[in-house]
DNA sequence: AATTCATTCCGAAACGTTTCGGATTAGCTT
DNA sequence: AAGCTAATCCGAAACGTTTCGGAATGAATT
């Protein structure tokens, strides 16, 4: 590996001056930097952005916490979305990306702060992670720059990203109630997700805005998880045949309420009108296809990034917070109640 | 932030005791490594790797260079299972992972040796890379211990995993000559690709295996993309309507053809069986379910950390080849022709 | 001829670690 | 009392950069 001395001894120049001609500064003869130029390539150079990062105090490099980097994360395909989003906006500012994952945090006994400081990284970005996490409070605490991916905290040198799930819950209950149901039941996820809260918040404003009722035993908890859905749905739909709708908080407990239906032989959107939440790949191929309210996961990363590398050059104070509006997507797993 | 100078002042001692004590070095008495790791704590003390890496010349981190980190990867989750995998693997050994992706290559002007010699990464695993990049040869000439994921390029620092290709197809023609198919079509990816090749080997064997005519018109050119089997696959369907079967080298590819077959009105699996191969996560969600080659793609990326950290502790020479097992799941996509 | 000034270069310190070689001390052995 | 050993500590160099402050040169201005 040859280093920048290599390069000085070889051009009969000095160190300073190769780091001034290699960085583009002004105060360097055109031929010498030509000439300089040159022999770093000819040596085959690269610098070391170890050593640059230690001086300069900066290493172009921020973290990618996530919580559930594994294979149940597969099937929603949430994690990977917003993954692709933060690299393109990351790498389109000249940041690189270091990956940790929740379980990397337990193997190594350290903090998510101990590791983003150990790392150098400039700042982080924390995806699928739930509100009791008790290092949360400590990530905001600590100086390092940081944006939530759906959780709602704000404060110095911490902002988030998240869609308004209140006004996609209400467009999904406003569908229902538009095709005729009355009886709508809503699908949770756990209590320890923002998003929860709010999509509830958006099913009940709905149904008090059309003068349903709002009846706390038809909220169900999922857990976000397509088995805990279905296993929750089954005994519900069986007691409660006077539903004929309802709303997750996710397509993949959309998914495990689908099972239910079936496993009570109840035809899908005749007897029962499913709305998801999400959008994931999946939802398009279920049989039938779920209508959704679709979010852009994509965008929720590009945006994360960008709004983390606009607050790492604070030059003005940003906007730390971003919300992203969502969209119904009308497929066939809802119709007007039989009656 | 607090460093190891401000600890040795602190503690009264030197900077060289503070670094001993803290990486537990016998040459410390108990004491004052008590007292220096309090004062550590109370200084909330966390270690720059980046100096570290510095002066020992290992960055204990290892680069992922996948090629395409974007929305279309999103249906077939490849490479986030792989990624899963080798995220697990390597932090099992204290590796933190390095995320580059081709773009940010484009966008840099970089190839991708120099990212990673910027980087002063250990080595690299190279996913979804083809065979025809033409950075290939710079990484394997390169001295970077590299393992890529189904490229097999073997070779001193560089080392591959993949799975029994041609047994994986092998098994799937089996299963449709099993059903009494005589006329099988192949849906094959592009040229680039070492699995095509291998696939597509298992097809003509097995196919001769059992007295079967191989006859080049039947394999197909999808280029590993649903919409591109699509388009191929219809006018090849309707022209020759004597072929029930088809085996895909994809299950996105798989997907392309039963669109196709819709569009002709052949009933799946009674007109015409399919197989794919990957076991993707739609592939349990399509109608009908498909009937796959499975592989395990998170026990790929796992081998493939694996690999490349015992080739990085280079004590023993290791095997620099993992060829994995694969296995048919049979679901509903295939049956017997129907006269 | 003395002065300023722009251009071009360089020495040395700094970033936070690790580590080699040696220094100091105290306790034992003769 | 001299020598030896073991235990414990430390100074200084090194890793590969960046950057501050200044130095040397020559041309242009007074």
């Amino acid at each position: 590996m040859a280093t920048i001395k290599d390069i000085a001894k070889q051009a009969g120049v000095s160190v300073t001056t190769v780091s001034r001609a290699l960085n583009g500064y002004s105060d360097v003869n055109d031929k010498t930097r030509k000439h300089i130029e040159d022999t770093a390539k000819q040596l085959n150079y690269s610098p070391n952005t170890l050593a640059r990062s230690l001086v300069m105090n900066k290493s172009q490099t921020i973290g990618l916490l996530v919580s559930e980097l594994n294979r149940s994360g597969a099937k929603d395909m949430f994690t990977y979305e917003v993954m692709c989003g933060i690299n393109d906006s990351a790498s389109d500012v000249g940041y690189d990306l270091i990956l940790f994952s929740t379980n990397s945090v337990k193997q190594k006994q350290k903090s998510y702060t101990q590791l983003c400081r150990e790392r150098q990284v400039e700042g982080v970005i924390m995806q699928g992670i739930k509100m009791d996490d008790p290092y949360i409070q400590e990530v905001i605490d600590s100086n390092i720059p940081c944006v939530f991916v759906d959780v709602e905290v704000e404060g110095k040198d911490v902002g988030f990203v998240t869609t308004d799930n209140v006004f996609g819950a209400q467009m999904a209950v406003k569908h229902l109630i538009n095709l005729g149901h009355t009886e709508i039941a809503m699908m949770n996820g756990h209590d320890q997700a923002h998003v929860s809260a709010k999509r509830r918040k958006g099913y009940e404003r709905e149904l008090t805005d059309a003068g349903l009722h709002v009846r706390d035993e038809f909220v169900l908890n999922g857990d976000f998880l397509e088995p805990m859905a279905e296993s929750a749905a089954y005994p519900f739909l069986k007691a409660h045949p006077e539903v004929t709708a309802i709303f997750c908080a996710s397509d993949l407990m959309a998914l495990g309420v689908m099972k239910a239906a079936k496993r009570l032989e109840l035809k899908i959107p005749e007897d029962l009108s499913i709305v998801g939440f999400d959008d994931i790949v999946l939802s398009e191929y279920t049989n039938p296809p779920l209508t959704t309210v679709s979010q852009d996961k994509y965008q929720m990363g590009y945006e994360a990034a960008k709004l983390l590398t606009s607050m790492l050059k604070n030059d003005v104070p940003v906007q730390k917070k971003a919300t992203l509006d969502n969209r119904l997507i009308v497929r066939e797993t809802t119709a007007p109640p039989k009656h």
